[in-house]
Formats: C-alpha cells, structure tokens, sequence
DNA sequence: GCTCGTTACTTGAAACTTCAAGCATTCTGT
DNA sequence: ACAGAATGCTTGAAGTTTCAAGTAACGAGC
C-alpha cells in the first residue's frame, strides 16, 4: 500500500479551473526536469544547476559580466549571485574584478579553467535535456516553444504592470 | 530586485539545439510564476508556495495523508516534508499523529483553523494562476496542457528506467 | 520467536537562497 | 562645487532545502 503514482496534479479538485490544472502540470514536469539536472551536476562534475547557469552566461560573454547583468539573466537575486560567483571563484572557475569606468561595479569572466569546466558539463546537459525532452516530436517541440513565448512576453508585461 | 530586459535565453548560442531552447523558456516561465506565487503568498499570508502544496494535497484527504504520500506528492525530499510539516503543526494549521494499523508512519490532517486558512489562500492563488496565464486562449492552454502530458509521461519512464 | 532485509520517518550538518540593511560610488540639479 | 538621490554590490541573519546517516517498526522465512 505504498505511493507509486501519486504528483502534485493529484490534488485538483473536479471543478479547478484549468488554468489551475495547466500550471499544475507546468510546476511538475518543470521541476522533474530541473532536479534531474541539479542531481546529474552534482554528482558527476561536484557543481548545481545554479552556478551551470552563471557559468553558461559567462561562456557568452568574453568581456565578462557585471554582477547585475548576471542577476538579471538568472532570475534570481544580487545577493545570491554574489554568493554564487564567491562560491566559483573560490574553485577557480572565474575571477572579479573592478570595472574600469565605474567603481562601484564589478566584472566577473571565466578564467581558462572555468572555460573548460563549463564546456565539459554544457556537452552531458546537452544531452540529457535533448533526452528528456524527446517525448515530443520536433514539430511538437516547436508548438510548444511558441505557445511559452506567448506566455513569457503576457508575464513580462504582467510585472510591469 | 532588478531586472531590464535580460533573461536565461539570452545566453543561447545560434547554433544550440532547439530543445535547449525549449527548456530554457520553460524555466524561465515556471520560475515567473512560481516566484510570484510564493512572493504573494508571503506577503499576504506569511506562508510559501511549499506550504501552500502541502495543505493543497491535505485539503484533498478528509482523513490525512502519511508523510510519505506528501513527499511523493510535493516533488520534495522526506526532510523537508518533515519540516514543513512540523513549521505548519507549529502554526497550527495541522496536526500529526501515529498511524492507527503502523506504528512507523505518521498521519498528517489539516486542523479546523489550518482548512480556514487554506481555502483563503486558495482563492487568491487561482485568481493569481488566471491572471498570469491567461496570455493564452482557451485553446492555446488545452494544447499545451495536452503536450505537457506527453512530456510528463515521458519522464515519469525515464526516472523508472 | 528470531534474524535479516525493508520501509517510514526524523535528525543534524551543510548547501543554498532570500531579505533587509549597509557601504561606497556615481549622477542630478542647482 | 556640492547636497541629496540613485546605483552597484556586499554583508549578515534568517529561512529553506537537501543529503547522509540514524532510529524505530514491520514482514518474510527459518
């Protein structure tokens, strides 16, 4: 009598309404997906989805990023990107330094290292995401991609607002 | 908490694979949502999205549920089942106690106070819910309710594989 | 009825995240 | 120039989540 095939959609009642249901839907596999990852980070390359994404920013930009610009671009806060980036430059994948023309800002850039780093774990989560998201034809994939876009852009104004 | 124009999908390269991109809007969106779902729910109710599933899923089970079935349904770890169950017993918006037939289980029920305090709450996340999704048609969201089943079931088979 | 393997949950430490407050620097208007 | 507002980031505390290890209870087979 165990609780094999129970997820949080389990909870709706008969007459939610469906937004209630597709968000429902949307948390679960979001989150099924995201903690896959976070686990395969962590245990073959001893890192987190979290510093994967500031990594993967950093990979984009030679020049390097400032502190804000990576907080923008990670959705989450200032004070957890420099914690994040302490955490980093601690094990030697990025450095910081001072902007050149305004001294309150700080640029953060991958070192060599890091660089690697980052290329050896962008391939296996590239693989494992192309893997868990082929349940879906491309054609699939594709609908899917608009429709989120859609989404997105309603959310953006949303916050303004 | 600042946030211009940037976000995750800006560090695509063009060359990526289309289900790299895919995933990274679907995280984008989730992270939105459940951001401002949890912002509200603190603000107005000193709770949290964690909370807010744990007495959805009791509020569904008139006669309790056991730690176990929570976790199971929370896409949580038992550990943190454990506190949050004892944060909301603590509160008083629930109450635990031994299985009658298993002594190693617990059996979790919402209190009179702790089902007042949820059906308030869940009025203003469906609200909530709507609002920010409704960027899509009717239509739109039964499409991509439809394709996220596809997507769930699939991972439901990788995990067990 | 005893032993071994399993199941259910709890615990403590560590990792991570957020929040509010703080410091230094830059910008704006005068 | 210069006061005051705004900006960019850091810090410390508190909150949350995970992980590994631990305890207690059950169950099957001898």
């Amino acid at each position: 009598m165990t609780a094999p095939a129970l997820d949080p959609e389990t909870r709706l009642h008969g007459d939610d309404h469906e937004a209630l249901r597709l968000w429902l839907r949307l948390f679960t596999c979001t989150t099924m997906v995201e903690r896959t990852i976070d686990q395969v980070l962590k245990r073959d390359f001893g890192s987190s989805l979290a510093r994967f994404d500031v990594l993967a920013q950093l990979d984009r930009a030679p020049d390097g990023l400032r502190m804000g610009e990576l907080s923008a671009g990670t959705l989450t806060t200032n004070g957890n990107v420099t914690w994040l980036v302490a955490a980093l430059e601690a094990e030697g994948h990025v450095k910081r330094r001072t902007a050149p023309r305004d001294r309150r800002a700080t640029i953060v850039r991958l070192t060599a290292a890091g660089r690697r780093h980052f290329a050896t774990m962008a391939r296996e989560h590239e693989t494992l995401i192309i893997g868990l998201l082929d349940g879906l034809s491309a054609t699939e994939r594709r609908t899917m991609h608009a429709l989120l876009g859609t989404v997105k852009q309603h959310l953006r104004l949303e916050r303004t607002a």
